[in-house]
DNA sequence: GATGAATGAGCGTTCATTCAT
DNA sequence: TATGAATGAACGCTCATTCAT
């Protein structure tokens, strides 16, 4: 699980009496302490979209969270660390996703058309907080965040890149490395702004279906243009 | 001249005989508000771009500047409105620089590939501070802020799509105005994330070339994939 | 208690077994808080009563409570309320004087007599920072302090007015409501500027038996003038 | 006239050809600085009268008085110099206004009367924003401002403690100083307010007569309580 | 004399973070 | 562990005043 909560260090309690089986109250702490880092992290998430990453503030957070401040240093190093961790998960979801649609049988190209509709129909319409945070609420706050928002594109290029140039090789038309790295990344710019747009600017949830498919279309049309799939239908 | 001045709205009473040719020291007065103006405005762009927008305080951009706090109030309402005018200047510069290669003679595909090697070459490589304030440092800032960039995105999309209209009429296939408007949001995606991934997060400035390229050749792909022209080269 | 922490909204959780008896570190926290606003508006006080309160920065009141200036922020929402917090605690104090003295046995002009010996010896003599902040620095400061203040005038003006309807009765001689308050606010006005003069312009405390008493006999004398006891001695 | 433009000291230019009459165009500045002087003290004056001391900027008096701010600082020192002249002409006007009526002929507690009602009548009901920033604005500003109140008040409490050893000697039972002084201190007391309750606080000028006559009559009441006149109707 | 752009000290306020309990 | 009061540095902004033109 990606959100597990992250073992401090410093567990030092646990040494003495740790037998194999927890004993059940400790169990019940460790849940209590997942839910509560669940519930911070989602009251983040939540403000952090509706109201934007620097206007809201740690109290508001905590009480959103009904927890004290105090709590949520306990759970997350400071601020920064809040949307590092959002980032983190939201990179996990997506990831994911898209994982799941390039590793399904079936035509390649069928992939990436798939990949597409994924992103729209099953990223952004049912988190569009977490494409805010993606795409709007983690751009240009820090260098921290902005290098895990680089790390996290350069995952999600990098399968889009590995799946480019496996096109290429099944089509018969190898595709050169740099050349595939740009069309990745081309591909993530149409997603992301596309969502920035339709999702964030306006709220077109209900288009989405068609929206998506048009932007498919000019991808798979980009896609080919390289691979040399001729009537890319 | 986008960075005129603005005139105030009092401006003064229309005196006596204030004739066609203001006298020779009003006019260097003029001069030296519009430089001060400018250097104010050139401050705050780079210091926006190199240490972030909350990152830069008032005070540095006065001194960047060397001007004081208070001339800096004088010329701008407030640090949101030296972003806010930034932002104008900005998306002055970059419509008119796609508008004059759609405006070209030659083919209308052709327009297309100038205008993204124009972005790239002509936009991004010589204004890597105007780059990162469009897409990085003004995204998500305020209301105010989101509002203007998503005006300046939909005049920059709009004539992208009466591009795509036109070029689909030419090519005897005519373009539903839906689609056209979603191809025209997935070029400027692929403009923006290229731009960020190679100019921004990236150093990339001497392989800008092939990179334009690349990405150009990706969206002359999605292009024809509507407009039919089938070997796009 | 007029001073008594003002409780906030979010009285926490009523938590499980917080008996009707506070856990004695509750109550020692409690007793804390409750000095500190104390100490922060006892700060106020002498420092706006002896440089003004625009002349007094929220840090020089930080200081002297011995604070940060954030903790007199988690006190107060800002200085305007730091003044009217000071306003309603005087007036309480000024109301619970002048109503003891109207509610004492004895012939009711005599207790005219009693309210205004009072108001000099035992709130201008001892308070006369309390007397300089009702009388001189909360007047024409923001319109919330001057509604403030008024309330606090009305409500003085009303225990005024009752009384002196009371003593019309008993004397036999009715007293007109609207003329009632217009000797109301006579007698508020002497009592104002008389503290005014003689205690802010002036430093006579000494000498404020004989002046009291001079006060006192004249507003006896523009009390009779309608009542009717003739040798209103 | 009170509001003449004080003559700078350094009047160096007329030593030479100020011949005993002025010349013309000599004249026509001088009138034009007078009208200039006091279309800036007007404008101060509704302006802190209508929006407070403080909230009032410099920039707006000039804009009020179609002036330069450098102009406003020809004419006045600095604010608290605007103030203070303001606080000059209304001293001037009143004390003329009551002066008057104490050297009207007649009996000398109508004398009282008429100050009163001329009080009322003819100085709050036309000049309600001269009493807005005797009695309001200018309490409690600065030293200097405080100062300048003073000595207003303690010209008009003399005026008042003359008339009242007056009619103390006329009426054949002289009164001691010091209660003289109390007693105009608490005239004055009433006057200002009754003027604030009902001019500032209210607006009540349509019922400006009735309250005028109930608040002399209570003067008339303290009056009498000392100076012995039995039954004062 | 008049102008109004420029100055810059100063202030109120915020809020991420800490730490005693 | 959890709490939440306390901290204090930092910042945006105002505005009385000055002075070159």
């Amino acid at each position: 699980m990606v959100s597990a909560f992250r073992m401090t260090t410093k567990t030092a309690k646990p040494a003495a009496a740790e037998t194999e089986a927890l004993s059940r109250s400790a169990l019940r702490r460790q849940r209590e302490r997942e839910q509560r880092y669940q519930s911070i992290l989602a009251a983040a998430e939540d403000l952090f979209a509706s109201t934007g990453y620097h206007q809201t503030s740690m109290e508001q957070i905590a009480d959103a969270a009904e927890v004290s401040t105090g709590a949520v240093y306990f759970y997350f190093k400071n601020k920064e660390d809040l949307l590092l961790s959002l980032l983190d998960e939201i990179g996990y979801v997506l990831r994911h996703l898209l994982a799941d649609e390039f590793n399904r049988a079936g035509a390649s190209l069928d992939r990436f058309r798939g990949a597409g509709l994924a992103f729209f129909e099953r990223f952004c319409r049912p988190y569009p907080e977490k494409a805010a945070i993606v795409f709007r609420e983690s751009v240009g706050q820090s260098p921290a965040v902005e290098l895990r928002r680089k790390h996290l594109f350069d995952k999600l290029n990098g399968d889009l890149q590995a799946a480019l140039m496996r096109l290429g090789h099944d089509m018969g038309r190898p595709v050169d490395q740099n050349a595939a790295e740009v069309m990745a990344v081309c591909i993530m710019g149409i997603y992301e702004r596309v969502a920035y747009h339709y999702m964030i600017w306006q709220d077109r949830r209900a288009d989405l279906d068609a929206i998506g498919r048009d932007a498919v279309g000019f991808i798979l049309g980009g896609v080919c243009q390289t691979t040399g799939k001729a009537p890319c239908t």
